[in-house]
DNA sequence: GTCTATAAAGGGATAGAC
DNA sequence: GTCTATCCCTTTATAGAC
């Protein structure tokens, strides 16, 4: 078993894989507490019903899907630069977690309401640091001019998305799981070369 | 009441909707029944159980999402062109239908056998004639190089991944639903013009 | 804290009248 | 074809012993 194997900590690590693979709709009580090898009662002892063990681990999940590594964006370094460390590490959370993304963006489309508290970005300040660099790199003439929204939806659009239609991209391409984790690998250099060119005066 | 308001019509239109937003699992049959304004009883009447009527559904709706535009890929144009109309027009479908990427993608993965009679493209030919266009474009130092996965994975995400994230984007730059439609409403020109520039050498 | 047993509700499916 | 009534399995939730 697991080193912190507490009982509280094997039901969120059981809730939490359940969860990810089936939704809270999907996902069984049952097969959570069979996942934790514990009974279903204790679910009930330890977060009063399946809402609250859902709130719980939603809420753990959707802080790591918008997470730290925001934080790179916000640094004082060049553009070109965040943008390789963005991806590089977003990817290699992603490819540990790659039912991550589809989890949180299918459970917030029901529950908006839930994401509020997790996301600190619009709190941090990084997208003000952000838009300052890029306005000031465009008026120096090494880029475009873009929105920061823009540049935002591209560069998660790019790195994001292939996980979420992974076993369509599987099927399209013929590729097995090594070969997708390949094109992926791949994409770490690909996606900040395909950003920087576009950006290219 | 619609015009063709044949039982079975309403219910494929009242399973739809309820499908799209809540999923299989989500989905209660007494929902879709109050939907249709029928009884329950007759959509076990039409369609056997469950598992039938979303089976049905999910065949019509993933058709749509890997759709006829595709074939825009493997026309006799240029890359450019094609790029433009392939953006304007499934930017287009997705703003009517903007959950159908989220849960054509959902379903996909606790259920990727419904997919395969829906994909017709990798039969279609239309990677092949894609390949070879961008082989020749990169060969005459149109382009840079670029693999027709890469290719369509960027063209896909950058179009997709924006109403994947819907809920997201608004909140993180404080987007209204108009704002979000205008913002998609400029990516119809942006996001060409990101992937040409892109490839250029 | 942990278990067994069971209540209570939810929801898919069917029988049978019209 | 359409409805009402109902069955019955599944799943959440609780009671109560240890």
């Amino acid at each position: 078993m697991e080193p912190n194997s507490t009982t509280e900590n094997r039901i969120k690590e059981a809730a939490r894989k359940i969860f990810i693979k089936k939704g809270l709709a999907g996902a069984r009580m049952q097969e959570i507490a069979d996942e934790a090898k514990i009974n279903k009662a204790m679910l009930h002892y330890y977060y009063r019903n399946k809402e609250q063990l859902f709130k719980k681990i939603f809420e753990e999940v959707a802080a790591e899907f918008v997470p730290k590594i925001f934080s790179i964006l916000g640094e004082d370094r060049p553009l070109e630069v965040k943008v390789q460390d963005f991806v590089s590490h977003y990817l290699d959370m992603l490819t540990r977690n790659p039912f991550l993304p589809l989890f949180v963006l299918s459970e917030l489309r029901s529950q908006p309401e839930f994401f509020e508290n997790a996301v600190g970005i619009k709190r941090s300040g990084i997208l003000e640091k952000l838009a300052v660099q890029l306005k000031a790199e465009a008026k120096a003439g090494h880029i475009k001019p873009i929105s920061p929204a823009n540049f935002m939806a591209n560069l998660m659009s790019l790195s994001i998305f292939p996980f979420l239609a992974q076993p369509m991209l599987q099927l399209i391409f013929s590729m097995n799981t090594q070969e997708f984790k390949n094109f992926i690998e791949e994409r770490k250099q690909l996606i900040p070369q395909f950003i920087m060119s576009s950006l290219k005066t």
